[in-house]
DNA sequence: TCCTTTTGATTGAACGTTTATTCAAAACGG
DNA sequence: CCGTTTTGAATAAACGTTCAATCAAAAGGA
């Protein structure tokens, strides 16, 4: 992930092995000692810095978070139209590097806790607002810019979400072959038909 | 859950024990203990009867979807558009008995493991064959009877699933207020929209 | 029918492993 | 020399699983 490309403190290091262990182990099988072999400190350095396991993989998810937004936040998109494909496109790739969809596995996983734990829970209701706000602005520009139909950009935003967050769900939890191709088409004709002004 | 009303034999008995152990406790904090407490027989019974914790789970699943296919597979509904309804419905009831929103909950938790677990994967793998082909029938009864449009049963189906499953993920894991009829309304939109031929 | 043998169900205790976390002490930097 | 960073070892709890032993009922034999 370009976010931890460069970390400059120990506390950054650590996410980083943190976001590491996470793709190559998976959520279920993450253990202190696995990420603490992630990054050339000691396990017990990470308590130092963090409270405990949970603590820490919630910091992380957040400064992802917050790099997004910081990125996305700044101003409206200037085409929507190819705004929107490329935040659909961002986690669909097909080309993608292999850790970018490990990190989608992650994430389901990671997601996947939060039925029973508020913490995760709450984060993911922060993140689902970040994006659905990121789309809104797509939307709405796409709308005075005409090449978008007038849609309630809320509803809009929220079924895109929706859609997109129910691929990738499936994407990542069923063994469907030739499904990331026959998705993006799907989202494709969506857009066509009910968002884009013209075919 | 109506599939563990009257278990009849010490196997299914167990089933019932784990599937409510399940809703109660969620995946994450499910333990043998906490199982065992949920019938009146001893932990180590459970070993005599299945190969462990997962195998239990699996079969588990495996139980309540050979149910369902046997209660939906008999023939073609009757009323296309009131069957569909009533799938998405079946889930998604906002006046549902708690247990049935837990049941929810641990589903998603469960299908959360499927990542790094071959196991669920392949489970749910099937799990979607089997709301496929039902959701693919009663669009091609309904196409059949004129009452829906004539769209790719596939594809759509494919697509009805996906929002579905989108659907019931963010429900389960973000605290979105008033989300539930929200959602169903715009479900509500998808469909007549896209697959019924009258408004 | 009565005794013996076998089978399957059931239990409670114990084992061994894994894992997050703590802590006292060493190393380090200014 | 003092505060911060870092470490390795120790801790303590939790948990899945195993296993030897018991028990009831069925099967078999005479």
């Amino acid at each position: 992930m370009k976010f931890f490309q460069s970390p400059e403190t120990t506390r950054e290091e650590i996410l980083a092995a943190a976001y590491r262990a996470l793709c190559t182990h998976g959520y279920a099988d993450l253990t202190m000692e696995r990420i603490g072999a992630k990054f050339d400190k000691s396990v017990s350095l990470v308590y130092h810095h963090y409270d405990g396991k949970d603590d820490l993989l919630l910091e992380c998810l957040e400064f992802m978070l917050e790099e997004y937004r910081a990125e996305t936040e700044s101003g409206p998109p200037e085409d929507p139209r190819q705004a929107i494909e490329e935040f659909c496109d961002q986690l669909l790739l097909s080309d993608a590097p292999p850790e970018a969809q490990q990190f989608v596995h992650a994430l389901i996983e990671l997601r996947g806790q939060a039925p029973h734990n508020d913490a995760y829970r709450d984060y993911f209701t922060r993140s689902d607002r970040v994006f659905q706000a990121r789309i809104e602005r797509i939307i709405e520009t796409g709308i005075e810019a005409g090449v978008f139909q007038d849609v309630d950009p809320e509803r809009t935003a929220k079924m895109i979400q929706t859609i997109f967050l129910g691929g990738l769900f499936q994407y990542a939890t069923a063994n469907h072959d030739e499904w990331l191709p026959a998705f993006r088409d799907e989202l494709q004709a969506y857009l066509e038909r009910d968002l884009y002004t013209d075919g």
